[in-house]
DNA sequence: GGTCTCTGGATTTTT
DNA sequence: TCCAGAGACC
């Protein structure tokens, strides 16, 4: 059997297993997804099974994308046509076709993060709260995790004591009232909605586990509770449920991801068998022991060990550097040596850090030395204000109760219709207990509004209802540009011709290519033309990360939650401190957020496939001020014996870090005549220091007044001491 | 309706 | 320190 000779055998055993329900445990780089195609490739070709029987579930579209064209070169063409998508996705389809039995239109809109902030403010103004008091994001945080935890605003009311709470419950109801009377979901309400309809409509479930014979979920320990819930209805004991994981790669329990599921998986779901996969194909063995044995500090977690038949591979390099600019200036140095050396591309370099924060230095010393780099994470292309707003366009159009886009687009460009206006709208949607958008609609009725006023609405909704009768008869990037000539936007944009507004008629062009590739898509697809409906769900479903371009040749700089799932050969991580990683807030807290610190720390080492680096800075600003930190505990957790010690290093290769033009030079270019002003060491002398015992002094740099001595100890590593007041003696 | 100023908040983020 | 968002002010 072909298939199964690309597999080892614990990955035969997951393929071939046919148990109603199987936990794989699979550690990092042990081909996860390998498994999970195989297994559907091996279902189909092998056990004849319905292609569409089969229903597979991932967390990022990326990830979905990969698995289906995995599963197209394994079995050709049907793969197109599978239930292979996100949770979100998934839900999001089925809701198409279900949502009216829960009070919904078909073509409901998904409101993005942006979207439903707005819509709170609104809800904590209309509940008669002041926004400076409760904070629209810490509302927004609790309503979801609420809603993640299975609880409706009337759950949520009644099981609460709590004062901030019982505001939220408030704020909440409001909340659900009028995302229904918007015809919009959020995020977490895609999950909940389907939920709830499975667990109203009996008869509906039953047909979904009826279509669905096999089940197979990826990143298992990354579910949160209602996502475990649609997976065990959809179960029905007679339908077989197959799902990967790594309980030591779970990094997302602070927003709902519950390691509980993965844990507790064998007695959801009855299992009696869990299969591990340990083989590593990824990293060196110095690397994978490394992270192994970080891992083992961590008390909650499933026992493994991964191994792998790769080579031993060089240590790990540690560095402490002065600041955060000459740990930055390290790097670079670094990535252009092994760069030379070992005839590496830019692209097989990355680099994770803590807080999307600390990128800006490594950035401004990147552009410097021109360095190509690409990060993720910043503003996401559908977060631009110009590409929002056009797509508010869309959603307004396609769907009239959408008042969050309404608002967004009622004056862009200005059109004369103000705050005052809104206001007025506003106030007489909540004098007559109607939604904003039927108050619009109907404003010839309200009296506080003057003519002139009246004119400028009327024509708007002209406007809006011209581009929806164009929008029947065109395709939607045709109707994009009309928007775009109707509404003036882009001639606002050309006239203002600074870069700026540049750069925005370049992202709407963008746009437009993106709606072409979709029309383009789903025509060759099924020969039908896209829905307006269908194709907003697509985009707001989507994020950044799933244009990741593999092939520029550009060094990567990501945030260590966005670094799981991906490998490099050169890893760098920076900011290994105390407060930094672990970050100050989990240190503060109990045990739990620590080993999810941890778990976070052993992602970010588990993507280096050849070299990482674990570097820190001993004076680090966070806020403005400049604080000295303490080398990671995890970087300590991690024997010895896998580390290199470059600061050592630097200095036994007779470099030198100048201080005053911030650049690393040769020692020997440097001229130290009065190496023995103060007292009488020198390089290479051995010492003895009061509490650290023997060392060496490897470097000795004159001050204005005194003498700094760089002295490595046999104890405690390098230290920086002032000959004046160290406690140290010469050894003879 | 646009610009200025003040204030508060600052892990991690997919969908 | 540095940014975004809200309200004041013109």
């Amino acid at each position: 059997m072909s298939l199964l000779n690309d597999l080892n055998p614990d990955q035969i055993k997951a393929v071939l297993d046919d148990s109603n329900s199987l936990l794989v445990f699979a550690g990092a780089g042990s081909g996860k997804t390998r498994v999970l195609t195989y297994k559907i490739a091996y279902l189909i070709k092998e056990k004849q099974v319905d292609p569409f029987k089969i229903l597979a579930i991932t967390f990022t579209n990326k990830a979905a994308n990969e698995m289906k064209n995995r599963i197209i070169s394994l079995v050709g063409n049907v793969g197109k046509y599978m239930w292979v998508s996100t949770f979100h996705s998934f839900c999001a389809r089925l809701l198409r076709r279900e949502i009216n039995k829960l009070g919904f239109t078909e073509n409901f809109i998904i409101y993005d993060t942006d979207d439903s902030l707005k819509l709170i403010s609104k809800c904590i103004k209309d509940a008669g709260y002041d926004i400076r008091m409760f904070s629209p994001k810490s509302i927004k945080e609790t309503i979801s995790q609420a809603k993640n935890k299975l609880k409706s605003a009337e759950d949520f009311s009644k099981k609460t004591f709590d004062p901030y709470e019982k505001v939220v419950a408030k704020i909440f109801n409001i909340y659900q009232d009028e995302l229904i009377k918007a015809n919009a979901l959020d995020f977490d309400d895609l999950l909940l909605h389907t939920v709830s309809l499975f667990k109203l409509f009996p008869e509906v479930l039953k047909a979904y586990q009826d279509k669905f014979e096999y089940i197979l979920v990826d990143e298992f320990q990354d579910t949160n509770l209602v996502q475990n819930e649609l997976i065990l209805l959809l179960f029905n004991g007679r339908n077989k449920i197959f799902v990967v994981g790594d309980d030591d790669q779970s990094i997302y329990s602070w927003r709902g991801a519950e390691i509980k599921n993965i844990v507790n998986f064998d007695k959801n779901f009855q299992s009696s068998k869990i299969l591990k996969l340990e083989k590593n194909y990824r990293s060196t063995k110095n690397i994978l022991n490394a992270a192994n044995e970080l891992i083992k500090n961590n008390y909650s977690r499933s026992k493994k060990k991964l191994w792998t038949d790769n080579k031993e591979g060089d240590l790990i390099s540690k560095y402490r550097a002065q600041n955060e600019q000459e740990e930055a200036k390290y790097v670079i140095k670094k990535i252009l040596e092994i760069k030379k050396e070992n005839l590496k591309n830019f692209k097989d370099f990355a680099i994770f850090y803590r807080t999307n924060a600390q990128s800006r230095v490594i950035e401004e010393n990147f552009i410097k030395e021109k360095i190509p780099y690409r990060i993720f994470g910043g503003l996401r292309f559908y977060d631009r204000k110009e590409i929002k707003d056009m797509l508010a366009y869309l959603k307004f159009m396609s769907n009239s109760n959408d008042f969050v886009s309404l608002q967004r687009i009622i004056n862009v460009p200005a059109r004369g219709i103000g705050h005052t206006t809104i206001l007025n709208i506003e106030k007489y949607a909540l004098k007559n207990n109607i939604g904003f958008c039927d108050a619009f609609f109907g404003f010839e009725k309200i009296n506080s509004l003057s003519s002139a006023y009246k004119g400028r609405i009327r024509n708007f909704i002209e406007l809006i209802d011209y581009l929806k009768d164009f929008a029947q008869n065109n395709s939607i990037s045709r109707t994009l540009e009309e928007i775009w000539i109707k509404t003036g936007y882009l001639k606002e944009l050309e006239n203002e011709n600074t870069i700026d507004a540049l750069s925005r008629v370049e992202n709407l062009k963008e746009l437009l290519t993106v709606v072409k590739e979709f029309e383009k898509r789903h025509i060759l697809d099924n020969g039908t033309e896209l829905e307006m409906v269908d194709f907003l769900q697509e985009i707001s479903l989507i994020s950044d990360l799933d244009n990741y371009d593999e092939t520029a040749d550009s060094v990567t700089l990501m945030t260590l939650h966005n670094a799981k799932g991906l490998e490099f050969p050169v890893v760098f991580m920076v900011g290994m401190e105390e407060g930094i990683f672990p970050h100050i807030k989990s240190i503060n807290s109990g045990y739990e957020d620590l080993e999810e610190e941890r778990r976070l720390c052993y992602v970010g080492m588990t993507r280096a496939k050849e070299k990482l680096f674990m570097t820190s800075s001993i004076l680090h600003f966070i806020y403005g001020d400049e604080r000295e930190r303490m080398q990671s505990r995890f970087v300590n957790e991690i024997p010895q014996k896998y580390f290199i010690d470059e600061n050592l290093q630097i200095f036994k290769d007779n470099l030198d870090y100048d201080y005053s033009n911030s650049r690393f030079t040769s020692k020997k270019t440097k001229n130290h005549t009065k190496e023995k002003s103060l007292n009488d060491f020198n390089v290479g002398d051995a010492v003895e220091h009061k509490l650290w015992g023997e060392g060496e002094i490897l470097r000795i740099k004159d001050l204005f007044d005194d003498v700094e001595l760089d002295v490595a100890f046999k104890s405690v590593g390098l230290k920086k001491l002032l000959a004046s007041i160290a406690p140290l003696k010469k050894k003879k």
